[in-house]
DNA sequence: CCGAGGATTGGAAACGATTACATCGTCGGG
DNA sequence: CCCGACGATGTAATCGTTTCCAATCCTCGG
C-alpha cells in the first residue's frame, strides 16, 4: 500500500509538503497543492492512521464498554454515543462486557494498549481493579449510566427515583398491594439504587419490602425468569413484579405465560428501561423510560471537554414512567402521565 | 506513560530483551526473564500496540460494517462475531451505516486508515465504489448477510428461499389467499433475493403477486408503518402480510393496531429474521430464523483464513420457519415443521 | 589448549507519519 | 542598493515497537 514517501516522490516534493497538503497546512502554493493531490488521487493513497497516531499520541478514538450487546437499552446507548463521537471527529471501539467483570477488564486493558484518548464505561461490577487503575492513572474517562462510586470520574446517568415513586403510586392506586421486585446485581450503582427508590417508594405507601419478595437477579432474561419462578411458588405470590432492567422483564413474562397466568390479571409486571418492543408485547408493559439517546450524547460531550482538558461535571437527567397496560386497566393511551 | 525504553533501562537490560520476554521468545535466561516481568509490573507498562501495529504491518483487529445497530438481527450478529473473533485473539471495530450508503463508505474509509487487517460487511447497498475499491485492492474481506455481486469475496449467508416456501405453504393451507410483501431495497441481494422467493413460491400455489401487494420499504421500522398504511387502503387489502425483515413486521403490527385490527383475524402477518421478542408480542410473530450465531462465527472464521493466505469457500446456511400465531389457528406449540 | 557452536544479549534499522528548524529566493522599505 | 521578512520547501528527529545481525561468553569435544 502507497505510503507519504510514494506519493513524495510521484509528485516530485517532500514528504514534509505532502503531510501539509494532507493536513489544510496552510504554507503550500496553490500548484503544489493541486499536484500532490492529484497524486494521491491517482496511487490512491490512504494515510496511515496507526504511523500518525504514534507521532501524534492521538488516536481520535474513544472506548466504550458497556455490559450487554443484546441488551436494547445498552444498544440505544451505543448508538448515539456513536453518532456523538463521529460528529466529533471521534470513532468508537465497543467492548461487551456481557456482565462478566473478566471480559470488562480484557476489553480495557485492549482499548487501553491501543491508546484510545478516552474511554466510557458502565462497569459491570462495583470493584474492578482495572478501572480502579486507568482512573488511577488519569486515563480520561467518564461513566456512563452505572458508575463506581469514590473515584473522581464524571458520572452520565438517569436518576430513576422519581419515576419509581410514580410507579408504586399507580400501582397502588390500581389496588395492588403485595409488590415484588427483581433487582439487578448488588454490586452494580444502579441494581442497588432502583432497589432502594422502590423500598422508599413502598415506605411512602406503608408498604412493606419483604426479604421474599426481592429477588436477586442479574440483569438478564433468565435470572428474570427465575425469581418469576420463585415468586410463584410462595404461599402469597405476590400481586405486582418490578423488573429492574428490559431483559428481565422479558424473562418474566416468559415464566408467566408458561404458567399460563394472565398479565396483569394474575399478576402486574412494570420494568425499568423502555423498548420499542413494550409496545407490542402482550400487553404492553408499563416501564421506566430513561432518555437514552440524551446520555449517550452528553457522555461523549462530556469525555471532548476532559480530553480538552477541561472537567466537566456529572450529569443527571430524569427518567419518565410510561404508562401502559401490564399493570391495570387505565391506560386510555400511550400518553405518559410520569414526570416531564 | 512508561515504554518499553523504561522497561529496559529500570530492568538494566537492553528494549531488545524487554521485547523478547513480552513476546514469549525463548531465548531470554530465566532470571533475565523474571526481572523484566518485575519490571513491567512495577512500572504499570502497557505494551503500545499502535506502535507494535506499526512495526509489525498487522493490528489484529477486524473491521464489521452493518446496516442498523438497532436491529436486533444484526445486534446479534455483531455479538457472536465479536466472539469468536476475541477467540482468534482478535479485536472487533464495528461501523453502523444506518442503512446510509455514505455512512457505510464513511466507516469503512476510517477502517481501512486504521488498518485493519481483515473487514466484514453486510452492505447497505448495491454499488458501493468504496467497496468496490476496498475489494480489487486486496483488503481481505467477507460479506455477511447481504453481499455484492461480481465480487470474488466469499458470502457468508443464510439461504431462506425453502423457508419463504414453506411460510407460503404455511399461509396457503390457512386459507390465506391474498397474500403481500412488504420489501428490503432492491438495491441490497436480500432485499431482492427475499422478494424473489416470495414471487416463486406464490406461483407455485398458483397465487398472483400484483404490483400494489409489493411495497418498497427499507428495513426500518417506519417503513413498514407506511407500506401497511398503503395495503389498507387498498380497495381489496392483502389479508396476509410478509415484511422482508423484522423491524418493518414491527411497522407493521404498529399500523394494525393503530387501526384496531386484529391479527391475524383481520390481517396475517409474516416476518424475515426471528428475535427473542417475537414470542411476547401480541399476537406471538411467526418468523423465518436464520442462523444468526453460526452466520457471525462462520464468517470471522473464513476472513481469519483469508488472513492466513488461504481462500475460504462461501458457506450458505439454511434458514427455518418458526410458526406462532400470527398467520392463524394452528401453532399447537412452538416447534418449527419448517425445513431442518 | 583451542575452536566450534549454542545460549544470551545488545545495537540499530525499519515501520509511516508529523513537525521544529533550516534553507533559499524574492521583494519592499529605508 | 542592501537587509530583514516572508513564503515555500526540504532535512531530519521523533513516536514505541520488532527483529536482523553481530558480539560476547561459556561449554565441550578433539
Amino acid at each position: 500500500m502507497a505510503s507519504i514517501k510514494d506519493v513524495a516522490t510521484a509528485a516530485q516534493v517532500s514528504v514534509a509538503t505532502v503531510s501539509r497538503v494532507l493536513n489544510g497546512h496552510p504554507a503550500v502554493s496553490p500548484d503544489t497543492r493541486a499536484r500532490v493531490l492529484a497524486t494521491v488521487e491517482r496511487l490512491g493513497y490512504r494515510p496511515n492512521a496507526v504511523a500518525r497516531s504514534l507521532r501524534t499520541r492521538r488516536t481520535r478514538t474513544l472506548g466504550l464498554v458497556i455490559s450487554d450487546v443484546l441488551n436494547p437499552f445498552f444498544t440505544q446507548l451505543a448508538r448515539s454515543v456513536e453518532d456523538e463521537a463521529r460528529a466529533l471527529g471521534y470513532s468508537v471501539i465497543i467492548g461487551n462486557a456481557d456482565e462478566q467483570p473478566a471480559q470488562q477488564d480484557h476489553h480495557i486493558t485492549t482499548l487501553l494498549e491501543r491508546r484510545i484518548d478516552g474511554l466510557l464505561v458502565s462497569p459491570a461490577d462495583g470493584g474492578s481493579p482495572m478501572i480502579h487503575d486507568a482512573a488511577r492513572r488519569g486515563t480520561p474517562m467518564v461513566f456512563v449510566d452505572r458508575w463506581i462510586p469514590g473515584l473522581d470520574v464524571p458520572v452520565v446517568r438517569a436518576d430513576g427515583r422519581a419515576a419509581v415513586t410514580g410507579l408504586v403510586a399507580h400501582l397502588y392506586a390500581l389496588g395492588h398491594r403485595r409488590l415484588a421486585m427483581i433487582s439487578g446485581p448488588a454490586t452494580t450503582t444502579t441494581g442497588h439504587e432502583r432497589v432502594e427508590a422502590f423500598r422508599t417508594a413502598l415506605r411512602e405507601h406503608g408498604l412493606p419490602l419483604p426479604a421474599p419478595y426481592l429477588g436477586q437477579g442479574d440483569f438478564q432474561a433468565d435470572s428474570g425468569r427465575r425469581v418469576t419462578e420463585g415468586f410463584l411458588r410462595l404461599p402469597e405470590p405476590p400481586d405486582a413484579v418490578f423488573a429492574a432492567d428490559n431483559l428481565m422483564a422479558l424473562g418474566a413474562m416468559d415464566a408467566l405465560h408458561e404458567r399460563g397466568l394472565r398479565i396483569p390479571q394474575d399478576m402486574a409486571l412494570a420494568a425499568f428501561d423502555d423498548i420499542p418492543w413494550f409496545v407490542h408485547t402482550d400487553p404492553p408493559v408499563t416501564a421506566i423510560a430513561q432518555p437514552t439517546g440524551d446520555l449517550g450524547r452528553a457522555a461523549v460531550r462530556a469525555l471532548a471537554e476532559r480530553l480538552e482538558g477541561r472537567r466537566p461535571p456529572s450529569v443527571t437527567l430524569p427518567a419518565r414512567l410510561v404508562v401502559r397496560r401490564s399493570c391495570g386497566e387505565p391506560a386510555a393511551d400511550p400518553a405518559p402521565p410520569g414526570t416531564p
